[in-house]
RNA sequence: GGGCGAAUAGCUCAGCUGGUUAGAGCACCUGCCUUACACGCAGGGUGUCGGGGGUUCGAAUCCCUCUUCGCCCA
């Protein structure tokens, strides 16, 4: 699609719109994103392979800024190294999302007015599977709108039937290999999504609840009692005990005794247990075994009974254990009102002593926010420690290096703390526990595939598991599953490992430590070397953007207004690495006017370039002599040069040979940095210096305008290359409008620039930005008007100067249109001007009658003069101090030496245009 | 309660292992429709680098301490 346009009918402003769903598809079908596991130099090909697998969202997802952010940075990533020659792999995916998804299918079930139940579990999984058919997988879709770079045919999905058989078979490895098992024990429970949840799914909360101080009653000795402090009254029907320190003299007389349990009337003992802690309360906790974690090891140790007095739900009931506990008045209340009853019940009967505010943490279910019940009961568990062990080492030695490398400290703090996983849920929707069990002979065996007899006794009466696998326990295998294990694919021998893995803090442990250690069990190799985590996305009171709080982003709100470059732009722009990104959804016009500015900037100078260069073929770069080039040419060509080795060392290196050494550990991965400088390049070096100076050149004729014509295309093309991962959209129509065009190539898929030795000659061009920035100085500090065309006249007081003057009428009709002001050789005539020095001992002076007076510039001078003289003594200071001369490194001693030559001649020289004015 | 981090321009942040006259974007002020661009151009820094102490020839940078925020974990 060559443009029709000619370049004076392009548009003054980009169209993001008009263009970049068509790019996109254009890139999609010629293949630009596919990757070609026979080319990875892991299958004998030529090219280095370069995977990102991205963090599946959940398949019912829409995407948010948050998401925005995230695929930017792998694009980016991804962009920059297809550029680069690697084979480059970006797999996309979605997680069907457990607990979530089933929960968004119940609440449309709710409404109406049926529940899970009233369906079945069948028929309510294959509800959930429509549901997701019809409209899951959309943020895929979008994703395409921000323009990310995704190979699309490998699309995977966690509940696939290709990574549900990867989530079997690694569950059989690690049931068979006595990882996994079942335990007993207090887990968290949520009473509205009535599952069991892990213990990273269980977030904190601070909250100001009471400490209620209840009094138990000695058994026999109506004078004593033990007053018991809780947050959680309710769970008293569910004591067994009132543990007290062994050496706390307070009770230790009572330590054997009976207490009487209020409300429940029960009797039940004093035990002795240095769990205990002295300092809270008061010294006596009562004991919930089933109803608390701390508790359950208590009552195990101490062999108590662990009543449940709970129903799933968390009202209250008679439960495993505990039958007659709850009086008849309680059954059936909900937990929380149940709280309030007893409590006044409590204070009715003077057992009540005192209430307190009290600050704790309190647990909620990760998806739905309710206060999570702790509860006794049965769940598959995997154990932990044998996996953890060889991932805390992967990121010890530096296999894996995470960004930034404070949250190294993180992971290796819980890893090293680790509690087994707990596993099972008790949901419907996910892949479901492959265990089975024999009622004839109570044979449990986990199986690849569905027995259809126990292999024990050869009943066939075999009944699956009723619960289904925690969500992250399919999303651990990520990596791999989705490269086609447990199969033999080339996709994996091409693939695996993977390079770098992007995402939150947030699930450091949910999912990136668990993949390191599936990565480590099975694939016996670490899944990535470099974990990316990247920061959130929050508004102006730094909160972060959440549905409910409104304050969210749509990108594809800003795709529409301002175009998907001008989101990566600013989000790239302000992303430090791991922090935070501010944007202010009430004006998304000032959030992101910096990318959509930019974005017309680039194009416009674009536009300019098609208009001046114009549709003609430009020599090749590479075939211009050196000795053609002007001074400016080289300029630039340094600075893009510069702009590319720092582009480089912001983005790189994208691997090593081995672990990280120390000295990289840390480096590359500023996506900030490689944005600025592209940034920088192109519009302060190239639009505001280059392309002004190769106007004149192009409106002449012959071989220097042909010169100007090749470099400035190239130079630009070079711009469009650095800045191509970030705005892929914009770079790529302007790239293809260039006169060096190939029909058929894509800017995607172009080489990724590298830095040429520097040309000498380039800082010549320097003297004449000096020139021009110096009388633009004056005229302001002068208030010429910009029409009011003005002269100077160069001094040279000696024959270096004099050479460089030679520079400067060399280019004078540059200086002359930048700084709108002629350049004369001759001696400036007597009377007010005004002066400046320049490097090198040159001078210029700027006769401005009826301007310039004259004592307003022995003021200006003046103050020049004495903030010189101030550095230029604090230097000499430092120049003679001994310890400072023989401490210092000689080079900089040495540099410190020139600065002064400099700044003493510079400041003798404006000494004596002082005196000339008749300064005193 | 334990751990980690941050504090630099009005705002958001760079400033790496100590050595420029402390920078960028946005905002702001002044002047400009200079034939690519007003989503632009030119000029302007508006700062006790959170407070205090220390190490050093030299500290925004290293150490101690205080204050204020934030995050993670229990």
């Amino acid at each position: 699609m060559t443009p029709p346009e000619t370049p004076d009918e392009i548009p003054p402003h980009y169209d993001a719109a008009a263009t970049e769903r068509t790019l996109y598809e254009e890139w999609e079908r010629a293949g630009v994103f596919h990757a070609d596991a026979a080319r990875s130099t892991r299958s004998g090909g030529d090219r280095d392979p370069f995977v990102i697998v991205i963090p599946p969202p959940n398949v019912t997802a829409a995407l948010h800024v948050g998401h925005g952010l995230n695929s930017t940075v792998q694009d980016v990533l991804v962009r920059w190294r297809r550029m680069a020659g690697d084979e480059v792999l970006w797999v996309p995916g979605t997680d069907h999302a457990g607990i979530a998804t089933q929960n968004v299918v119940e609440k449309l079930l709710a409404a109406e007015g049926k529940t899970r139940q009233d369906l079945g579990r069948e028929a309510f999984v294959e509800r959930v599977k429509s549901f997701v058919t019809e409209t899951g997988g959309q943020i895929l879709r979008q994703l395409r709108a921000i323009g990310a770079s995704a190979d699309w045919t490998r699309t995977a999905y966690t509940l696939s039937p290709e990574l549900s058989r990867a989530v079997r078979e690694i569950f059989v490895r690690l049931y068979d290999d006595k990882l996994i098992y079942r335990g007993h024990r207090v887990i968290h429970w949520c009473p509205r999504c009535l599952t069991s949840l892990s213990d990273e799914e269980a977030e904190h909360s601070e909250t100001t609840g009471s400490l209620w101080h209840i009094a138990y009653p000695v058994v026999g000795d109506p004078a004593r009692q033990i007053v018991v402090a809780t947050t959680r009254p309710e769970t008293m029907l569910g004591d067994v005990a009132v543990a007290v320190h062994p050496d706390d003299d307070r009770y230790r007389d009572l330590i054997g005794k009976r207490l009487l349990l209020p409300i429940a009337n029960f009797e039940i003992p004093v035990i002795a247990d240095s769990y205990v802690d002295r300092a809270f309360g008061t010294g006596a906790v009562k004991i919930t075994p089933a109803h608390d974690p701390n508790d359950f090891e208590v009552g195990k140790r101490h062999a108590l009974p662990m009543p449940v007095i709970m129903a799933p739900d968390a009202t209250m009931a008679d439960g495993a254990d505990s039958a007659g506990r709850v009086p008849a008045t309680l059954r059936g209340i909900e937990r929380f009102a149940a709280r309030r009853m007893m409590v006044a019940q409590l204070e009715s009967e003077g057992r009540l002593v005192k209430v307190e505010p009290h600050q704790h943490a309190v647990r909620h279910c990760y998806r739905c926010d309710t206060v999570v019940e702790p509860r006794l009961s049965d769940q598959w568990f995997v154990k932990m420690a044998p996996l953890a062990a060889p991932a805390l080492e992967a990121v010890k030695d530096g296999r894996i290096r995470i960004l930034p490398e404070r949250h190294e400290a993180v992971y290796i703090n819980w890893l090293t703390g680790i509690r087994d996983w707990n596993i099972s849920r008790q949901l419907w929707w996910g892949h479901r526990i492959p265990v089975w069990r024999c009622p004839d002979c109570s044979h449990e065996k986990a199986y690849r595939d569905d027995p259809t007899s126990c292999g024990q006794c050869g009943g066939t009466a075999l009944q699956q598991d009723e619960d289904v696998l925690d969500t992250w326990f399919s999303s651990w295998l990520w990596p791999f599953s989705t490269l086609g294990w447990p199969d033999d694919t080339a996709d994996q021998r091409a693939f695996y490992p993977t390079d770098v893995l992007v995402t939150a803090p947030e699930i450091l442990f949910f999912w990136v430590a668990r993949m390191i250690m599936a990565g480590l069990y099975v694939k016996k190799e670490v899944p990535f070397h470099t974990v990316y985590l990247h920061g959130t996305v929050r508004d102006m009171q730094h909160r972060k953007m959440s549905k409910s709080l409104g304050n969210g982003i749509d990108p594809l709100q800003v795709v529409d207004e301002f175009g998907a470059d001008a989101l990566r732009f600013t989000l790239m722009q302000g992303m430090g690495l791991g922090v935070d990104v501010m944007l202010d959804p009430a004006d998304l016009e000032k959030s992101f006017a910096p990318g959509r500015n930019f974005a017309t900037k680039l194009w416009n100078i674009g536009r300019f370039l098609l208009m001046q260069v114009g549709a003609e073929p430009v020599r090749a770069f590479e075939s211009i002599p050196e000795t053609a080039l002007t001074n400016a040419d080289r300029w630039i060509l340094n600075r893009l040069s510069t702009a590319i080795a720092e582009c480089d060392v912001a983005l790189g290196p994208a691997r090593t040979a081995g672990p990280w050494s120390e000295g990289l550990r840390v480096a590359g991965m500023r996506l900030d940095a490689h944005a600025e400088t592209a940034r920088r390049f192109v519009w302060n070096e190239l639009a505001d210096w280059y392309v002004e100076a190769a106007k004149s050149r192009l409106l002449g004729s012959g071989d220097d305008r042909e010169v100007a014509r090749a470099i400035l295309v190239h130079v630009f093309d070079q711009g469009l290359r650095l800045l191509h991962p970030i705005m892929p959209f914009v770079t790529e129509s302007l790239w293809r409008r260039l006169p060096t065009f190939e029909a058929g190539t894509f800017l995607a898929r172009a080489n990724w620039p590298t830095p040429a030795p520097a040309l000498s000659g380039g800082e010549r061009f320097d003297l004449i930005r000096e020139a021009i920035g110096t009388v633009r100085q004056l005229r302001a500090d002068y208030s010429i008007p910009p029409g009011q065309k003005i002269v100077a006249h160069v001094v040279s007081p000696d024959a270096t100067a004099k050479a460089r003057a030679a520079l400067l009428f060399h280019e004078a009709a540059l200086i002359a249109r930048m700084a709108r002001c002629e350049l004369l050789s001759t001696p400036a005539p007597g009377g007010a001007a005004a002066h400046a020095l320049l490097s090198h001992g040159l001078e210029l002076v700027l006769p401005l009658a009826g301007v310039v007076d004259l004592q307003k510039e022995i003021t200006r001078l003046g103050a020049e003069h004495v903030a010189l003289s101030k550095q230029l003594d604090a230097l000499r200071g430092r120049l003679s101090n001994e310890k400072f001369t023989g401490k210092a490194p000689p080079e900089l001693v040495e540099a410190e030496r020139t600065k002064e030559r400099e700044w003493t001649a510079r400041r003798d020289q404006m000494q004596s245009k002082l005196h000339d004015l008749g300064a005193a």
